[in-house]
DNA sequence: TTATAATATATCATTTTTGATATAGACCGT
DNA sequence: ACGGTCTATATCAAAAATGATATATTATAA
């Protein structure tokens, strides 16, 4: 989302994570941002049943752990690429990422 | 893809679009990027089947024509999340998308 | 051929994302 | 309560993506 509108939004008493996430987005970024959520909530889930850790699967990604903890609270200031590609390293095909649109 | 990596890269002759692209890349990103390849292809078939022009097209989702080349040529330096939107601007549902996998 | 539109390329500024670090809080087991 | 691990949050630096502009090249129609 465009940072500017989000410093709008925020002023006027908006919380990341409101329905109102989609005041003054287009509908292919409404669209765009619920299936990033997917795509997150995901991530978490897989990870969780694996039993591993944030620190673990963030590593695996080249990742440290508190950029990976991002991804969860703030799914809409991560790019669909890095979902995508920690997906495919939790051994999901794209077959199957694609079920979650 | 890493920007010190890719300098290396052509600094020993590599050109974007050889097969030597995934050089160095993890088997996440390779295949990350084969996608993205097959997403700026469709979104060009769809463009000139519709006979709407880049400047056009561009318009439609908020950007300028050389922007709109450049995922044309280098679409490992694009985010899925623009691929996704153009697609989505073209009136493709997120399932006729995640086919293009 | 010339004019016009379409596309490609190059470059630089701006914005956004990502990386890195510090640290706080939560949740165990002992 | 203490120590350890896991997770969350904040912040700043670094990297990368995107925006904007100028201009070159190519295609096409008159």
């Amino acid at each position: 989302m465009n940072i500017e509108k989000r410093k709008r939004l925020e002023a006027a008493g908006w919380v990341s994570g409101d329905a109102a996430d989609f005041l003054g987005m287009s509908p292919e970024e409404a669209r765009l941002l619920k299936i990033k959520l997917n795509l997150a909530r995901e991530i978490e889930s897989q990870r969780k049943k694996k039993g591993i850790s944030q620190t673990v699967l963030a590593a695996q990604n080249d990742m440290k752990q508190p950029n990976f903890a991002r991804l969860k609270k703030n799914p809409e200031r991560v790019t669909m690429d890095v979902l995508f590609k920690i997906l495919l390293s939790l051994g999901n095909s794209p077959k199957r990422i694609a079920a979650l649109f």
